[in-house]
DNA sequence: CTTACATTTCAAATGTGGTTGATGCAACGA
DNA sequence: TCGTTGCATCAACCACATTTGAAATGTAAG
């Protein structure tokens, strides 16, 4: 094993993050969660009109890389964006991410 | 025409951008280039074991999305980080970027 | 207990991007 | 001119991601 990471697969993880966001609905669905905070699927439903299965389907994929996080309260499942996802996102980018104006 | 980005186009541009980066060849390419700056395809080939065909595809993948842009220079085409490429992964992120430890 | 509701899971259909082999083309040298 | 080199383009194939419809799970209300 080696101190740094290896070429190929430090690109490989980072594409995977970075593919987790790279599909318009999946990325408009972190910018709302973002800045609506915490919100129920059927929220979600509401302001993203796809099948409801579907929608399940990216948030899953979402969660999975470690963008999202779930809670099950109730009868509802509540998504907000994970703690370190911004942290996770710009460590995956090609480039040092410059600051935003 | 509105003033403010509409939120389905910003996230499918957004998605756009972030897709280019999100293969892994692509990736290391950028990377590469980012950290050796300008090289031919030549020496892309010597530092990526795939078929100049492929190699072509996926420069013509990252040069369309605004992060390569290419020189020919006689022979040869050379190829470089697009001077805002930064810039635009940045704003791509469907979230503030963190600064890198 | 039975029903309705919110969400997930499954299997099958569809679509899209990456890969390959072949061909094209411009620049250079013999 | 002729052949070679460096790179791009084209069409076809294949693997995989997305989408769909149906059914399953789990929770709460009546």
């Amino acid at each position: 094993m080696t101190t740094r990471e290896d070429s190929p697969e430090l690109s490989a993880a980072s594409a995977a993050v970075l593919a987790a966001v790279a599909d318009p609905l999946r990325h408009g669905i972190v910018r709302y969660l973002a800045a609506q905070g915490e919100q129920c699927v059927c929220d979600l439903q509401a302001a993203f009109p796809v099948k409801t299965n579907l929608l399940s389907y990216h948030l899953k994929t979402l969660r999975e890389a470690g963008l999202l996080v779930s809670d099950k309260r109730g009868r509802w499942v509540h998504y907000s964006v994970a703690p370190d996802a911004a942290t996770l996102l710009a460590r995956a980018l090609p480039l040092p991410a410059t600051p935003r104006p």
